[in-house]
DNA sequence: AGACTTTTAAATGTCTGACAAATGAAATTT
DNA sequence: AAATTTCATTTGTCAGACATTTAAAAGTCT
């Protein structure tokens, strides 16, 4: 592990390179302990400030976890899904709002993606999943729901079905499409009509999973797909005429 | 924008996420300059090394950027999808080789999430796409090359078929998956039977992107899919054999 | 001897103060 | 008017210190 101290770029930032190397590479194994702050200043040939703030951005990553006192220290994190979530869904949530994709994109990919894990679901979906995703929709036929707590409960349901398929590594892609997508979704206000006919498809959705017809999953979900696009459309076109 | 001084939890943790927060919510917008890390660490009454490893937790995640000398500062980062890309590449790598994720399940994943891209690429790839993908095939051809370049095409070749949807958000959800797999992908050594097999059903599946055939990329990405099992499977075993 | 308490050492967390280096703007000179 | 110099601002880095946490070692009592 060296670094360049001529190099225009940050030491701090040089330094947290190399640890990442030694992590990714599998020279730094997980939970292993680094060396201590005071150690890898002097490794380094830098200060301790320097070291804290190449370790806080590792930290940031979770590839890293820190402990106070003696035997205490930074040592290699494993990774969890969990970890990974969060930091998945505010990136994703930033791409979209930062770079102005249209909801007709951001929801291709998200129905696109999950679609890909219906036959998955069809196949492999717990009864505990079908009781999440029933429990969701009979929460979308109450009265008095906020258009934010409708959108909560659609992710949820969404979520269930991914979660369906039992593959983490889908739960996880599928968690930053499906949640990043909630901000855009909010700028939507639905009427009881638009809830009604949101509510049938789910019901249909969790119908088909239950009696593991795949196809039928699929057919539902492009129906949905398409009905949210017009959905969102009728709002924009709304909106533009209340400006013009 | 506060802190608790009391709480058990780091203050440059708590800083960053209440700038984080910030930028979410929208209260700082692309390309704003965040106050300077005096005046930071006066607001937060801490001190500036604080503030600093506050902001190099954010700098990991490309929430801000830093530019010295006056008029400089932090800014608020647009969060572009190339920026994204190697970090959702690392997290997902990671996520893999820390979590013992089977070659099935990550390769089911993979194959699930292309496929849904099929539908979209083979109406929307361009010449170019295509040109990609058949200066790999032509690649995957060559003799004496080794099993990592080999897979480094097939990489290419994916992620222009990924690309070729025309959906960025696809495009950034599947770079993960995809790339992610490499590591998984290596471990396979390749006879020239087998790369025979694979660039078989790349031309078919080049093909039918050609001619607009989506159910037949979807197909034949299905025999891949199997066929890379099967292989994964057989590396395994004679592993297995090996060792008992 | 064993269980409990105290001490100690090691490590991270935080602070103060300082200087270096970059950089844009203002002041000065040509 | 153009080029140069000066200057103030801001981040990058350093040194040293103290606070806090924590586990292990040492000590004490039963």
């Amino acid at each position: 592990m060296k670094i360049d101290p001529k190099s225009k770029t940050d030491l701090s930032a040089q330094i947290a390179q190399a640890i990442r190397d030694a992590i990714i590479s599998g020279d730094l194994n997980v939970d292993e302990r680094l060396p201590s702050e005071a150690e890898l200043s002097d490794h380094f040939q830098v200060s301790r400030p320097t070291v804290r703030e190449a370790l806080k951005r590792l930290a940031a990553q979770s590839l890293i976890r820190t402990q106070r006192g003696a035997s205490g220290g930074a040592f290699v994190n494993r990774i969890s899904f969990e970890d990974a979530y969060p930091q998945q869904v505010t990136t994703s949530t930033l791409l979209l709002s930062m770079n102005a994709v249209s909801f007709d994109t951001a929801c291709e990919a998200r129905y696109a993606l999950e679609r890909a894990c219906a036959p998955l679901s069809a196949e492999r979906r717990t009864a505990d999943h079908l009781a999440t995703m029933r429990a969701e929709i009979f929460r979308q036929t109450q009265p008095g729901l906020t258009d934010e707590a409708f959108c909560a409960s659609d992710v949820s349901f969404h979520r269930a079905l991914v979660d369906g398929a039992g593959n983490p590594v889908l739960s996880y892609q599928l968690a930053g499409a499906v949640e990043a997508m909630q901000p855009l979704m909010n700028m939507i206000t639905f009427t009881a009509r638009d809830r009604e006919r949101i509510v049938e498809l789910h019901t249909q959705i969790a119908d088909a999973l239950e009696a593991g017809q795949a196809a039928e999953v699929d057919a539902h979900l492009a129906t949905l797909c398409a009905y949210t696009t017009t959905l969102a459309h009728d709002v924009m076109e709304a909106r533009a005429k209340a400006k013009g």
